[in-house]
RNA sequence: AGCGGGGUAGGGUAGCCUGGAGUGCCCGCCGGGCUCAUAACCCGGAGAUCGGUGGUUCAAAUCCACCUCCCGCUACCA
């Protein structure tokens, strides 16, 4: 048994979690789940980055004390993740103790290696906007984002020598092509990072609400710093399960942050002498009936909304299906639907009512020989799952699917009896029970209720070939129902 | 401005890295089969100068150059 330990990024709660973090949360939980089905020893971490500036003002505004205002938000998001199927296995919040210990450690150790110094910030800043600028960004001297006056800011500040680690960054890429995930992100990452690098600010005067900076407690820990550690305070390093599941295998973000887990992270990584995660698989965004999301658009997806209306099942086979992992794509109730029923509702769906309705009228023993099975690439499927390309894999199950659906549309078992029809079902309740247990990291409860059906047990990958079929069919009911 | 991604039948996509007959999928359309099933399922068909131009090659959707249009990122939006 090997470890597998896969991590979301920490979401910054200012807000409920919409669909952009449902997504990210769905992929990595199907990743987990698949790991568990082939028998890896998996940890999977998420959680909420609490601390910064932004926080502090939305505590404000909503007339709480910043540690109450997370602790209400942090609850809200562990809801979330329980109603979408989440399995995670630990929670981290910026603001537990034990986090904020560690973080002041590795700020410690990084500073004893030297590659802490002092200097001063400075830069465009949009006060409306709490934004510092650079001088490209600017449009026509002004806050490229709400065309506000910017002032120029000079603020004492504490900085990592970042530059310092542009060619082990190099090299690691070098040796390590897989880390940059998927191959079209690399490419932007490798060409940044060849530009240069500019050494960062890494802590704040002006903020009060963050983790104190040791070596000078004027200064608060900048908030992303403070985020991308959460991945080894969440094992306890150095001790705790640290030994035992880091290197990471895998870091799912958005690819937006692409750049502070494939740049920045290991960075400090290199500077306190830890290895570098494994992956980092930036994936991609979604768009909402062909808008950007914004809350000034109004535009934005609540997932649990969609959940209630068309099960949790249906939402998070649509986020995986809908894309490839790593592309864009976009988000619409009609596309949702239109998967539900075509796909789930009609072509999976049907498949087990009508395999279970038809293996229900026979009484004889199920017995036969595959001939389904070769139907089945589930050597392609592992192969996709260990990229991990959640989205090819899903759709090579659907394959098997429609393989299904023509098998019973070619032997007529309706028309059939005796070994004949024994033999027919026998290959589609086999063909049912692989599909039920490939599905599982897909969608748990859809291939909960279809076990059930088929009264077989659960298992694992070793599970997934024709053998005998030992279950007791017990119809009830449809897996999906039709909407509108 | 720099960097990155995209432009493939009516619509939406996969294929592109590792070149080999426009190959595949979904929706829609036309025709047929089936009646176990949620008017579901299966088969066949129509429909594409693969954004444009030029180049490399025996061979280009795929590699290269330029052009054009769309989108994103540029260091606190998944």
């Amino acid at each position: 048994m090997s470890k597998f330990y896969v991590t979301t990024p920490i979401y910054y709660v200012t807000d409920k979690p919409h669909i952009g973090h449902a997504y990210t949360n769905t992929v990595a939980d199907v990743i987990a789940r698949w790991h568990r089905f082939i028998g890896d020893d998996v940890f999977f971490l998420t959680g909420t980055d609490e601390h910064g500036e932004k926080i502090q003002k939305a505590a404000d505004a909503a007339g709480k004390p910043a540690q109450e205002f997370v602790d209400g938000l942090a609850a809200e998001y562990k809801r979330v993740w329980e109603r979408l199927g989440i399995s995670y296995d630990h929670f981290i919040r910026t603001s537990d103790k034990s986090h904020e210990e560690i973080v002041q450690k590795f700020v410690n150790r990084v500073y004893a290696n030297g590659d802490i110094y002092k200097g001063s910030y400075e830069g465009w800043y949009c006060v409306s906007d709490e934004t510092f600028f650079t001088d490209l960004q600017l449009k026509e001297g002004r806050c490229p984002d709400c065309g506000k006056e910017v002032k120029w800011i000079k603020e004492e500040s504490y900085f990592f020598r970042l530059s310092k680690y542009q060619d082990r960054l190099l090299k690691y890429y070098e040796d390590n092509p897989g880390f940059l995930s998927p191959r079209t992100r690399s490419d932007e990452i490798k060409n940044r990072v060849r530009g240069g690098l500019k050494d960062i600010s890494i802590t704040r005067s002006e903020v009060e609400w963050g983790i104190r900076f040791p070596i000078d407690r004027g200064h608060t820990i900048y908030v992303w710093v403070d985020a991308l550690l959460n991945y080894i305070t969440a094992l306890g390093w150095p001790g705790g399960t640290f030994g035992k599941f880091w290197p990471a295998d895998i870091h799912v973000v958005g690819k937006e942050i692409n750049w502070f887990h494939t740049v920045i992270w290991p960075a400090l990584l290199f500077s306190s002498g830890i290895a570098p995660p494994l992956k980092v698989f930036a994936h991609g965004w979604w768009t909402v009936e062909g808008r950007k999301m914004s809350k000034s658009v109004g535009n934005v997806v609540d997932p649990v909304a969609m959940a209630d209306k068309y099960s949790v099942d249906a939402l998070r086979y649509f986020l995986i299906k809908e894309m490839p992992l790593g592309e864009d794509g976009d988000f619409s109730e009609k596309g949702l639907v239109a998967r539900l029923n075509g796909e789930l509702a009609s072509d999976l769906g049907n498949l087990f009512y009508r395999v279970l309705t038809l293996a229900e009228r026979f009484n004889g023993e199920i017995k036969g020989a595959p001939e389904l099975e070769k139907e089945l690439e589930l050597d392609s499927i592992v192969e996709a799952m260990g990229k991990p390309d959640t989205f090819t894999a899903l759709n090579l199950i659907f394959k098997f699917v429609g393989s299904a659906n023509k098998y019973v549309n070619d032997k007529r078992p309706w028309s059939q009896e005796g070994d004949e029809l024994s033999n027919s079902l026998y290959n589609l309740l086999e063909a049912c029970r692989i599909i039920a247990l490939l599905l599982g990291p897909f969608m748990p409860e859809a291939s909960g209720k279809m076990m059930e059906q088929l009264g077989v047990r659960g298992g694992s990958l070793k599970d997934c070939s024709f053998g005998k079929f030992q279950g007791k069919v017990k119809k009830m009911g449809h897996l999906f129902n039709k909407v509108e």
